[in-house]
RNA sequence: GGGCCAUUAGCUCAGUCGGCAGAGCACCUGACUUUUAAUCAGGGUGUCGGUGGUUCGAGUCCACCAUGGCUCACCA
């Protein structure tokens, strides 16, 4: 016994030879299909009788001797086959009894409803359109082991039904995204994945080379920048869904690459983002899963506009019991955290420990929609800061199912202030974070042109997926998150 | 990175106190022309994740390693 093979992958290869013997390609020519399994089902009273043709994956086979049942399974579903020997020809159904489950074929045949009421193909001709070499998992459990599920998500595809209308959801989510900005006048743009310097966000990033140019180059960790300096450029609506790499920890909540979409819009701020936030949400919710309550994680989730606002220290004072309102000094803040056991360095800014005390006691609270709004200017670089309280910015984020969904701000479009908060950030690099923005000349280059007042929004794609698939992880919501390869 | 858990047949999983490696599906042989988790009669197909160790004897106990899951940390 070779031990290249299993048992089963042998029988099928040997079953190979045999097809060859017989004339027949194992791997044959495309199918001329006329209708889907699910299709022949829900329209039956209109094709009984009717000569069809599908393909699909045989995914069960009942065989009674002479003749056969058969499940054939195409994207839409699956459909019974029946094969008689004196229907096809003696030759044909015994090239049809060297079938195994798993195998692609293409049939033709009359519509109709057995004894037991199952609507049927009977089928006429046949071809085998794809010899499967390997078996397929088990068919009543399906893939349950979640590590080759994520590696082989072909074989969690055909086995695991529910898997196949999550990601066909998540294309229509995407497009649901792109329609509701298209329609209201923004431009869809393509901006570089290759940066120079990776700005916009406060992470880690991959590195890589260009040979060419001599030059190390970072994948990006934000669409931001760009689309910003295209504002500056006078193109008004923008808008770019794309991946964003981000050299960071993985969990069900992080994938190292993931999708955003940024959303810029000139003579906006960030009052506009917030209604456009909750419409896109609630309207894409709404056209993909047919209702603006969805269930998630066992609750049920409203996202019926408008959203509740609170600011970030209303949502603090009333989380935490702490009113920063009364609390100016980071000498002040600091000791106000660990009070409240959160350990703390020493000359940690007032804002940080404002944003990681709600972190800690608010963030587990929410569940139904809300925007956080007004974070302070510390932990938002490249927001706008309020007028009536230069410590904090305008900026929102709204929260859904717990989760972070959207981030949003009133641009900051002041250069002087702009290089102010990235020299800020260059001395917290300096200081050993490694997730401090970077100095970014080019960027402020642009600003000192002259940039419209902007509201600009960041919706995390896949996050939203999950809230409106119900998904727990977000490699649920990715055909091929990041694994580490096998052996 | 820390903690906990998992890894046994192609898949889903049992495996008692350390004493011959098991079941269902799949697969193989045979029967069967309206079955549908088809049925009936027979067949076990295995580097028990890896490497060491303890032991007369290890799937089982110990150590280390690998991969994955959950969780904490980190991070939006």
């Amino acid at each position: 016994m070779t031990e290249l093979y299993s048992e089963q992958e042998l029988v099928r290869r040997e079953k190979i030879m045999k097809l060859l013997s017989l004339g027949v390609n194992p791997y044959g020519e495309k199918y001329a299909v006329t209708h889907h399994a699910a299709e022949i089902i829900s329209r039956f009273d209109a094709l009984e009788g009717r000569l069809i043709a599908l393909s699909g994956r045989l995914m069960t086979i009942r065989s009674h001797g002479k003749a056969s049942f058969a499940n054939l399974q195409d994207e839409s579903g699956q459909v019974q086959i029946y094969l008689r020997q004196d229907e096809v020809g003696e030759e044909s159904y015994g090239i049809f009894e060297l079938l195994d489950i798993g195998d692609l074929l293409g049939v033709s045949g009359e519509v109709f409803r057995t004894r037991r009421g199952e609507v049927t193909v009977s089928v006429k001709k046949w071809s085998l359109l794809a010899k499967a070499l390997r078996p397929l998992p088990e068919k009543w459990h399906g893939l349950t082991n979640v590590d080759l599920r994520y590696r082989q998500r072909y074989l969690d595809l055909i086995v695991n039904p529910e898997v196949r209308k999550v990601f066909i959801l998540r294309s229509k989510i995407v497009q649901g995204i792109r329609d509701y900005l298209n329609n209201r006048g923004f431009l869809e743009v393509e901006t570089p994945v290759m940066h120079t310097l990776a700005g916009g966000a406060s992470a880690r990033p991959f590195a890589t080379y260009h040979n060419a140019l001599d030059m190390g180059l970072y994948l990006r960790i934000a669409t931001e920048l760009h689309l910003k300096r295209l504002i500056v450029g006078g193109l008004e609506k923008v808008y770019e869904m794309g991946r964003i790499f981000r050299n960071e920890g993985i969990s069900t909540k992080h994938n190292p690459e993931f999708t955003s979409v940024e959303i810029y819009q000139a003579n906006a701020d960030y009052e506009d983002m917030m209604v456009l936030t909750e419409e896109l949400v609630s309207s894409v919710a709404f056209s993909v899963c047919g209702s603006m309550q969805l269930d998630c994680q066992g609750q049920t989730l409203d996202l019926t506009p408008p959203w509740p606002r609170l600011t970030m220290l209303e949502a603090v004072k009333k989380f935490a019991g702490i009113d920063f309102r009364e609390i100016g000094t980071a000498a002040e803040a600091v000791p106000a955290a660990r009070q409240k056991g959160l350990t703390v360095k020493d000359g940690t800014p007032r804002g940080e420990v404002i944003n990681e005390i709600f972190e800690e006691f608010v963030e587990p609270h929410l569940f139904q929609p809300i925007f956080i709004l007004d974070y302070p200017v510390e932990v938002s670089p490249l927001a706008k800061r309020r007028g009536d309280d230069p410590a904090m910015t305008y900026r929102f984020e709204a929260f859904l199912g717990g989760s972070e969904v959207a981030n949003a701000f009133t641009e900051l479009t002041d250069p002087i202030d702009q290089r102010l908060r990235f020299e800020q950030q260059l001395s917290r690099r300096a200081a050993g974070d490694e997730e401090a923005h970077m100095m970014d000349e080019d960027f402020l280059q642009a600003l000192e042109y002259g940039m419209p007042p902007t509201g600009g929004l960041g919706i995390g794609v896949d996050r939203l997926v999950m809230m409106l698939t119900d998904s727990s992880s977000i490699r649920d919501v990715i055909l091929f998150p990041t694994m580490r390869p096998r052996e």
